[in-house]
Parts: C-alpha cells; sequence; structure tokens
DNA sequence: TGGGATTTGTTCGTATGTATT
DNA sequence: GAATACATACGAACAAATCCC
C-alpha cells in the first residue's frame, strides 16, 4: 500500500517520523525518555543520518529536545511553557474559526461530523490513546479546512504540543466532553454564528488547558523498540 | 569577538544562516537563486553535511525552497502564500500587542525608542537595505517582549516571509512611514490603550500588505559567492 | 576520580538522480 | 535522444565528547 516507486527512502523517514509521533502524543513514550540515533535507525532500518533527520523533524515540532552531544529525548515542557503553547494556540484557533465560518459548507460539515463519529467511536471502544490523538486531529482538521496552510501548519505544531503537555499535567478525565464540544462548535459553524462559535472555542480551549494545569502521576517503563515497533506497525498500514 | 570556547562548529553554521538569512530579507539574493550545498560549503568553509543543515533551517523558515535532488533555491512565495503569511502574522501580532499592553514598562519604552531612532539613522543614511531589516526587526522585538517564547518564534517566522515577500512583489515606498506608525504604536502602549494599539497594528500591518500586492520589477544578476561573503563579514563582527 | 564503552559530530566517497549540450 | 556534467542522497568511518561503572 505504502510502497511506493521512487520514494523509497521517504517512505523510511515519514514512517518513522509518524510513529514516534504517534507514540509521542498517545504518551506510549514518556517525556525524558531518551531517543538514540542507534536505536531509532535500527528499529526502522535506516543510517543515523536519516534518524537523525527524524529526530531534527520532531525537534522543531517541539515533540523531542536536543542538546549538544547528548541523546535526544522525548520533550518535557515547562509549566512556563505549557502556558505559551495555551496562549498561542487560542490565538491561532480563533482565526480558524474566523475563517470557516465564513468558507462554510455542507461538505464540510459532513466531513467534520464523520471525524467527531469516529471519536465517538474510540471512545465507546475505550481506547484511551486513539481517543486522545483524535481529540487533538478535530482541530487539526479544523484549520486545514480554514484554506491557510501556513495556519494549518502552526495549528499542527501547538496541537502536537499540547498533548505531549496533557501527558505531563493532566488530571484523568473523559474524553466525552471533548466530543460534546466539538458538536457545539459545528452547530455554530453552521448557523455561521461568529461570537457563538469564538466563544466556544474559548471555553473548550480553556477546559482543556485546566485539565493541564494539575500536575500527573503517570509513570511507565516501557521498552523502546517495543513501543516505537508497534507504532511503526500501524502506520505502516495505514 | 564571536569565537567562542567550546561552540566553533555551531558559531559556523549559525554564522552561515544568520548571513544568508540576511541577504535573502534584504533582497541582496534574488527569489529563485540557486543555493548548492557546494557552494555554500565553500564559502563559509564547511562540509556539504553542515551547509546541508543550514539550508534546512531556512526551509523551516520558509525563506528557501528544497527540491528532491535538485539545488535549494532561495525561496518564491506565490500570491496566495503571501496573503497566508499576511493573514496569520495579523492574528500573532494582535497576540503581541495584548501581550504588551498587560506588561508594559518603562524599560520597554525605552528599549523600543533606542530601536526606532536606529530605523530612523538607516533611513538618513539612505541604507535602504538596512532599513528593510530594521523595520521587521522592530515586531520581532515586540514579540520578545510579549514573553511568550512560542509567540515571539512564530513572529520571528512570519515576519522574516513577509520581507522575502516585499522583496518580490513590493511597490518603490518610503520606510519612513513605517517608523512614525512605530511611534504611533508605542504611544498607545504607554496609554494602555488596548483597542488603539490593535486597530493601529491592524492599519500597520494593512498598509505593509497593500505595499506588498503590486508585482514588482527588481531583477539584479549578481554573484552568489560574493553577495554571501559580504554578509559572512557582518555577522562575524556583529 | 578515572577510564573504557557508548553516542554524537563531521567528513567524504560512492550511488543515483537531474540538467544541459 | 544520448552522453556528459553536476548536485544531491545516503552511509561507512573516524574524531571527539559524554556517560557510567
Amino acid at each position: 500500500m505504502t510502497t511506493s516507486h521512487v520514494e523509497e527512502k521517504k517512505s523510511r523517514v515519514e514512517v518513522a517520523y509518524l510513529s514516534l509521533r504517534y507514540a509521542i502524543i498517545e504518551q506510549a513514550l514518556e517525556p525524558g525518555t531518551k531517543l538514540p540515533e542507534d536505536a531509532i535507525g535500527s528499529v526502522f532500518e535506516m543510517s543515523r543520518t536519516l534518524a537523525r533527520e527524524v529526530l531534527t523533524k520532531l525537534q522543531y515540532d517541539g515533540l523531542v529536545e536536543v542538546k549538544r552531544k547528548r541523546s535526544a529525548t522525548v520533550a518535557r515542557p515547562s509549566l512556563t511553557e505549557a502556558q505559551e503553547v495555551f496562549g498561542v494556540r487560542k490565538c491561532l484557533e480563533r482565526a480558524v474559526v474566523r475563517q470557516i465560518c465564513e468558507r462554510w459548507s455542507k461538505v464540510m460539515e459532513e466531513e467534520l461530523e464523520k471525524h467527531i463519529r469516529a471519536e465517538d467511536d474510540a471512545i465507546k471502544a475505550d481506547n484511551n490513546a486513539l481517543s486522545i490523538r483524535l481529540a487533538g486531529e478535530f482541530h487539526i482538521r479544523l484549520a486545514e479546512l480554514s484554506g491557510n496552510s501556513l495556519l494549518k501548519k502552526y495549528v499542527d505544531e501547538v496541537v502536537s504540543r499540547c498533548s505531549l503537555i496533557l501527558a505531563l499535567y493532566a488530571r484523568p478525565h473523559s474524553s466525552q466532553c471533548a466530543v460534546t464540544e466539538h458538536r457545539e462548535l459545528i452547530k455554530a459553524f453552521s448557523a455561521k454564528d461568529v461570537p457563538r462559535a469564538l466563544e466556544l472555542m474559548n471555553e473548550h480551549l480553556g477546559a482543556v488547558e485546566q485539565r493541564a494545569m494539575i500536575p500527573g502521576t503517570a509513570t511507565k517503563k516501557l521498552d523502546l523498540c517495543d513501543v516505537i515497533q508497534k507504532y511503526a506497525g500501524q502506520i505502516d498500514h495505514a
């Protein structure tokens, strides 16, 4: 499926990048976990040169930290950084909401409805990791529909960072509320009610932020290779 | 001066990165100009590996385009991309204005006044390239003073992109107006008048955008190495 | 504190793809 | 349209720093 013609290499880098990204966002890799170039390379069967490329990309996303002459590690954002990320996220998503209201269409509505159904399914299946990811991807999807690709890129970044932050600091909570809030947003879009949509988005992000601001307790110890390989499998068949 | 202790390599990469960045922003390197790894490497006396690292960074900033197995080139943003960048910039800078008004202090005022004087001097000295750069850096400085480092990073990126866009599309204009507008902004900050500051920022960015949306004519042909080396010198002594 | 093992930093040769005549 | 020149993609190997016992 994924095995394309010319882009054999790009595929490998892409798979590694997405695998790690998912593993970090879904909290399978704990912040602080070391990600040595060799280990990444052997898991994904590539040389250190390419492994390093992957780690650099993740660094730009704020998901891994790279200190000079030290192993890259899964990022551990400070509380201050977390607040900064949420601040920027709010401002970007307000812009998204404005754009969406302007361009709203039946097609968009159906597309988002479909996504929300997937979120619902994940919750019913009790797949918590997937729920977290899908909740974030709803916002990325919105940004995509704004039609502004730079805006989408930035939202993508901050949402990923937020997922990591939730992993670090969030108290346990039901993802169900996110789904409800997402549905409300769509209603406001349909009504082209910009102030209402902005208000909903503010509340929604405020709620997410609130959940984040209490230090959590989670600490799992898992084998790096096992975790990554599991995610690599998912990507390959996607 | 710059030659630090341990960071010999990082210095070289950093110098190359900043030199190219300035050269592109000040329009010394025309969009479309090829930037082969070898050429970058020999100008800055480093291997292709490091040259590549520099080009990758510039690619993330949106200042160079890298197509598979082709020379990197100075980016040539489309009109659509230009509009997207300005859209994101407005939304980010609104957030900056809000933050600045909250945190406003005498120290900040003095700091910004100093910057504006430098802008003034550049104009009086008829140093157009420097004027363009300083006008952009005023906004980056503002973002820095917002206290949100992620916001600063994003503003840095969009402002750089805007400079490039102005290089591509702007009709000739005086930078003097920018200085006047910058002074007005500071007045609003001092009065902690958020609505007024937001309005001024909107107008100011609107004016910049207006200047950008008419295709320009500039086309110079210069030697890549000469241009870059000139900028490398500037950085080294900075 | 010391020193061997590990991991990153960097170079550069070969392979492969692209432009040009 | 083929051959040549040129530029990038990738990886092996060595140097240097860090880690860890």
